[in-house]
RNA sequence: AGAGCAAAUCAGACAACUGCGGGCAGAAGCCGUAAGGCUCUGCAUGAGGAAAGUCCGGGCAUCACAGAGCAGGGUGCCGGGUAACUCCCGGUGGAGGAAACUCUAAGGAAAGUGCAACAGAAAAUAACCGCCGAUAUAUUUCGGUAAGGAUGAAAAGGCGAGGUAAGAGCUCACCGCGAUUCGGGAGAUCGAAUUGGCGUGUAAACCCCAUCUGAUGCAACACCCACAAAGACUAUGGCUUGCUCGGCUGUCAGUGGGUGGCUUGAGGUAUAUAGAAAUAUAUAUCCUAGAUAGAUAGUUGUCUAAUACAGAACCCGGCUUAUAGAUUUGCUUUUAUU
RNA sequence: AGGGGCAUAGUCAAGCGGCAAGACAACGGACUUUGACUCCGUCAUUCGUUGGUUCGAAUCCAACUGUCCCUG
């Protein structure tokens, strides 16, 4: 997948400086990146389950990213942290939290 | 039909659309100082039986060579297999089960040291009570004695007879144990005979004996590009293994990015041969993930008992642990009927 | 990925084969008109779990579970 953010530094700048939006099975962060397109990264730590799970987490993650990727507005560093209840969430429990943020945040 | 034992296989399938990883082919562009990378189209392809735990073994790489000794560590019935093994196969002894069968860290306690709480006379050079003899005399001293005695996990081979002052493997029969010889076996060991007269347990306590072992792990290591180019210590040094020897030599110290290492391998499948088996050999055939913040997802339909445990990260061989279910083969035993 | 440690009462802990110390907390009692302080007493039936060695295991051995740390 590309257009990721990778370093340490971005992460620890969006949780401290990013805009951030809470639901049941997300964290939300976004930040301005001075960039013409978005980029997606996704935090899911090891406290959650284990590796099977978390890799399940992530593809839907990504899934629901990649069906909004192209009604957003470009030039933002997204970071989506999942909380321990998205162990047993489905790809429409996860979408529905994505859209809200996205809504709340006014990126579309 | 019930109960059980052993071995093996599978680990959802098919179709459509959208999307992702690397590979091959093609096409023009774009980004970057450079090494190099990105975009588009087509084709086929893309997680496991444990990928897990990291408990062992090996490959591979670096340390000049991988050398010697000590220390430290591993292993420990016998034979075979293997690249190697704390693995596998077959056997011996022991334990469990009615049986099929299962389990087994199983060398040495007569090389030495240590430990055995409490209880008990005594826990390893056994004399408190008792028994017997002598002395002495009114219950004192000396000696003999392991048959009897509370305790304890364990009490000086067991049990019976003879024997004796009382006793005692002191003697004998049977049993147990050790040694020697003969026979079977490749060996562990088994059987028989002769002989000894036999002081407990613990080595997953130290240890002894035999045998194996250099250290560090792919974020190893090799190479490329850009920037920086100023330093520190220098043979009485530095590196090499914990130490000694031996050996080598100027050594140490940056930042960011990229490429290789990376998947054809002690490989898989089928057949034949050798073998009791593990396994080996030969022939044919196949190529089947290789990422680097890390690729398998979403939607829909059909079938089905299939909703479990669970995600490759240098690669192999084992072991251990987790696991819904489904299927096959062989065997033991109980009951009923013929 | 590689390597190392720890687990004992509600909490902090000692213990290195033979009765599981101690402190705080909690509970009960004494002192006091009452409370605090102080004093006395009680509190581990299975030492993370499961096996093994041993007469005997928190301790020795093996396999698991949880948790913490180190290298980068």
């Amino acid at each position: 997948m590309k257009n990721t953010v990778k370093l340490n530094r971005e992460f620890r700048y969006a949780y401290r400086k990013g805009k951030k939006f809470v639901t049941d099975y997300l964290v939300f962060y976004f930040y301005d990146n001075r960039q013409s397109l978005n980029k997606l990264g996704i935090t899911v730590s090891a406290s959650i389950g284990k590796a099977v799970c978390r890799n399940r987490i992530k593809r839907l993650i990504r899934a629901a990213y990649s069906a909004r990727k192209d009604e957003l507005n470009k030039g933002y560093n997204i970071i989506v942290v999942a909380r321990n209840k998205a162990a047993n969430a489905s790809y429409e429990d996860i979408l529905k939290a994505f859209d809200y943020c996205i809504r709340k945040s006014g990126l579309k």
